[in-house]
DNA sequence: CTTGTTATGTTAACAACGCTAAGATAACAC
DNA sequence: GTGTTATCTTAGCGTTGTTAACATAACAAG
């Protein structure tokens, strides 16, 4: 009894479960946090047995790294838009910073998913850095528009890993409580992120007005 | 058959184990990092039972806190040391920052352990923030040595944060093995945090030669 | 010294977890 | 139809965090 065969290719017993696993790990990740993340909860939540799993993923962690794939996936997108809407490249830069923070902070447990993935494989995935449309040559690109020496490729690179190192940094610290009468100073917390970035070297010192 | 009352303040059944728990805790996370961190792991390294600890700790985050703890206090001391040995407060702001990411780099798991626990409780430690020379008031008051204004004072927490944002990002960052390459381009892992630190604010962009 | 209280340790058990092995089922190739 | 293969299920192993029930040893008071 096959089903619409071109309609929603459903190829199999349950359709695509891979696809539903990684769905209800998101869903599961977004309501009840990192550590409610169980292969048996996800399978639990997408109708399966405890084991079906097991058959589209080695183990936990590459379902885990299957999960911060789309979180990157969804990073590289927030970056895009957020340059495209900026004005200038000066500006690329700061509504980068922010954009990059803003994600983390609304996604907290899928941010946190994201790089503890990569802690493990000591190293941020391929996607990020290779190809010429991945957010690391988004960065590096926006810094040589906004004035960096195009043919000092050392210091490029080194900027643009400080930029992304300051972004982490801020997004990992912006959670804490410490924080909120800075937040509430400076008039809401994306003013406190611009800030923030302002204090650190997001566009290089010697370009800079 | 009390032993060598005063000599070792054996005071109980097993002697200090919290003490122990604290010390098996860190021995094993060393050695084999934070996802063999387990409550029975810790009271077998301990020669104790698997429920011992409960009646020390009310579940296994109180004694990650402890653990965590632990580490704030080493980490702060290295961060007086690296004030300490600086012979002017703008090369005191660079041996801070480098020896914050050099502490983490080399106790990796701690450092781990030591903000997941804040992120629990979305709040750095107490000890860090308060008291007159908790690790932040060195960072500020350092700042301040180094030529921020005073009486600004909005501006120097905002530069105090960012700062140690910076260096908390270049922490979990520099592990990261497509930095590999730059650490060599820099000669060696230090001068590369050194050169990172220069693109970041860690001195605030006014204040830089 | 005995007695009671309290702090500290034990064993035994529970539910939940990651994971594997064995078997059932259904799509597909021929 | 038949066989192959991919997919899913049930059952089970060892481990974990945690609790309950009990045992023991230090201490205080008589």
């Amino acid at each position: 009894m096959r089903e619409s065969q071109a309609a929603e290719a459903r190829p199999y017993h349950h359709g695509d479960l891979r696809r539903a696993l990684i769905d209800a790990a998101s869903r599961l990740l977004e309501a009840e946090g990192p550590s409610a993340l169980s292969l048996r909860a996800v399978a639990r939540e997408a109708g399966v047995s405890p084991a079906a799993p097991y058959h589209h993923f080695k183990d936990k962690g590459e379902l885990l790294e299957a999960v911060a794939h789309e979180g990157w996936t969804l990073l590289d997108q927030a970056l895009a838009r957020a340059k495209a809407e900026a004005p200038s490249p000066r500006e690329a830069m700061n509504n980068l910073g922010v954009a990059y923070v803003c994600f983390a902070r609304e996604n907290p447990a899928l941010y946190r998913v994201m790089y503890d993935t990569a802690r493990d494989k000591e190293a941020l995935p391929d996607e990020m850095q290779q190809g010429e449309d991945s957010a690391y040559c988004k960065v590096r690109d926006t810094l040589v528009e906004a004035g960096a020496d195009p043919d000092d490729a050392l210091d490029i690179e080194l900027a643009t890993v400080a930029a992304w190192c300051s972004a982490h940094g801020l997004a990992e610290m912006a959670g804490f409580k410490q924080f909120d009468h800075l937040k509430d100073a400076c008039g809401g917390e994306r003013a406190f992120f611009k800030a923030i970035f302002q204090h650190m070297g997001l566009v290089p010192k010697h370009l800079a007005d």
